[in-house]
RNA sequence: GGCCCCAUAGCUCAAUGGAUAGAGCUGCGGACUUCUAAGCCGUCGAUGUAGGUUCGAUUCCUACUGGGGCCA
């Protein structure tokens, strides 16, 4: 029984001896660690309902709690609280025990068994990638690992646009240019091009529309052309998902799952779930309280909301999911609210398990970004200004051939960090011109602070000093105080799919390492205490390492 | 016009219905010549407005104001 646990039934038992009924104990860690390590509520719950002061009745659980093994005192504060204070030896035997467990620390089996898909990033061929399909690939990679750390057999899977009117655009301005189409910048150029063509010249729409047709026609004049731009899209972006750590296990298309959702939707269309409107296929989304969509247009060619309803039967056809998770930005939430109550009427096995998480927009200072008028800030050009930078920062520092690597992981480092530190639901605010930043609070922040304790135990190794539990200063640190804590920042992060719990975790005990570090000599040989410092050390390495690793940041080893 | 999301310090973000609302950046002021200064310490500075629910509201509810988005 873990120490929650025993400190939850102890104070039931109390509760119970005093004859408060109906009151589940909460038990929280206190805002401030002054305030001790776990704290309870009760009395301040119960005092109502029993007609006392709720200092007295505290007083009175506190007395009825007795003692508990791993606690040193109880004792009532503020308005009613209850304070738990663990003792010196149990904090120090969990600071052991994480020194041991290591790269196994804060994993749960709360996923055990289950098979779950992660569909994430879906950047479109044809198209940059920018930075809202960073956001995207930031979240979803690190919702699939806090999965995988619960124990669930997690299939990444990515879905993209490869046929439609943006693809047509994006030849007609290849033909009118000719451009390569195996040029990845001259493909963006030629999308931006053909976009506004489409919008301000008749005859250039009318071009596209055709290609368009053509496209779906598999017209063999435009096939060499569209093969070129998909294959040198496709291994663009397969580039950046090796700089980003992401491994897809499934790639859909739109052109594959067109046909599945048209099926669906013709057969809904016979059971009265969809309605022919004007030669369309439409959703009434009004009678479960959203609004109309079409499925089928009067051209009789499907939408998104189809593709998507293909797209979802398909990915139950091809591996047997328990959940599947689709992360986009959050302007599809009005499109996801209605297809999913679409398919809860078509397929309803599919919808129950099928959940939407949104991130928000990535607004820059200078506006919003549109890939029509190439105003965008595309992913491929943030990284690389990025390393740019870290290139600079360790041009000092003699860090052999390992510099290009270690300049990538910071650099991806400080995107990702900055998408995970905050709700997942909020836009992001970004400052093109001031980018990001390497110091205070920000991945290479925690990339630093584990380097430096690796840096720690290899000195620790040369002076020949073994960690150990065994003679733990008297005073505790807050670092040792919040490690334990970890699992339960794992398990609520995943819990309600929000990574920056971890995040933020992490800034934390970064920073209480840091403070720790520049106050404390933790490698000396004279010192009997530096080898319980070493096992902090190495336990705080283990934290933070395992941390990053949800975030999906690589930890170096130097930097 | 209908619906959804958001609003916390000058800026970017935290805060499980609880205790003195925390960080970082910026500004100002320090320490160290010691294991990586991408670091550490100090300091200035905030819950959009008006109600309601609650022992207690940044958090839940209503209206308003201001921003973003989706649909037509």
């Amino acid at each position: 029984m873990d120490i929650a646990a025993r400190i939850t039934a102890a104070l039931q038992k109390a509760l119970t001896g005093l004859g408060i009924e109906g009151v589940t104990p909460a038990l929280e860690h206190p805002t401030e660690l002054a305030h001790g390590d776990f704290a309870t509520n009760v009395a301040l719950a119960a005092a109502k309902a029993a007609k006392k002061n709720p200092k007295a009745l505290a007083e009175e659980v506190v007395a009825a709690v007795g003692t508990i093994d791993g606690v040193e005192k109880v004792e009532v504060a503020g308005l009613g609280f209850i304070n738990f204070y663990l003792t010196r030896a149990f904090v120090a035997s969990t600071v052991v025990d994480i020194a041991a467990i290591g790269s196994e620390w804060g994993k749960g089996g709360l996923l055990a068994g289950k098979r779950v898909m992660y569909e994430y990033t879906d950047p479109n061929p044809f198209k940059v990638f920018h930075i809202g399909h960073l956001m995207s690939n930031t979240l979803g990679e690190s919702l699939a690992r806090l999965a995988e750390y619960s124990g669930a057999v997690v299939v990444r899977a990515n879905y993209q646009g490869d046929i439609g009117p943006h693809v047509a655009k994006c030849v007609w301005g290849v033909m009118q240019k000719q451009f390569d189409p195996n040029d990845i910048a001259a493909l963006g150029e030629a999308y931006v091009y053909g976009s506004s063509a489409y919008e301000s010249d008749p005859t250039a729409k009318q071009e596209i529309d055709d290609i368009n047709k053509r496209l779906y026609a598999k017209d063999p004049e435009l096939q060499p052309i569209y093969d070129a731009g998909r294959k040198a899209s496709l291994e663009h972006f397969e580039e950046l998902y090796a700089l980003l750590g992401t491994k897809f296990n499934h790639y859909f298309f739109e052109s594959e799952v067109g046909p599945v959702g048209i099926e669906v939707v013709k057969e809904g269309l016979t059971q009265g779930v969809f309605e022919e409107s004007d030669g369309a296929v439409v959703y009434k989304g009004e009678k479960v309280g959203l609004h109309t969509r079409v499925f089928i247009t009067k051209a009789q060619t499907p939408t998104y909301e189809t593709k998507e309803l293909g797209l979802d039967k398909t990915k139950f056809e091809k591996e047997k999911l328990d959940r599947s998770v689709i992360v986009t930005a959050n302007e599809q939430d009005g499109f996801f609210k209605v297809v999913l109550a679409a398919m809860a009427e078509v397929l309803p096995d599919v919808a129950a398990k099928t959940v939407h998480i949104s991130h928000g927009m990535m607004v820059l200072t200078t506006g919003k970004m549109s890939s029509r008028k190439g105003d965008v800030v595309t992913g491929e050009s943030l990284i690389n200004d990025m390393r740019e930078q870290a290139l600079e920062k360790m041009a000092s520092r003699d860090l052999g051939d390992q510099k290009e690597s270690i300049a990538d992981a910071v650099a991806v480092a400080a995107i990702k960090f900055e998408v995970l530190k905050q709700g997942s639901g909020k836009n992001i605010v970004f400052d093109p011109v001031q980018s990001l930043s390497f110091e205070g609070d920000s991945g290479p922040y925690l990339q630093y602070a584990h380097t430096r304790a690796l840096s720690i135990l290899a000195k620790a190794r040369a002076e020949r000093i073994q960690p150990s539990g065994a003679m733990a200063p008297e005073s505790m640190t807050d670092l040792e105080r919040m490690l334990y804590r970890f699992p339960e920042v794992v398990q609520r992060a995943m819990e309600s799919y929000e990574p920056h719990y971890v995040t933020t975790y992490l800034t934390q005990i970064a920073g209480l390492y840091n403070a720790w570090y520049a106050t404390t000599t933790i490698v000396d040989p004279t010192d009997p205490h530096s080898p319980y410092r070493i096992a902090l050390t190495e336990a705080f390495a283990h934290t933070m390492r395992n941390g990053l690793w949800l975030l999906g940041i690589k930890a170096p080893e130097r930097m």
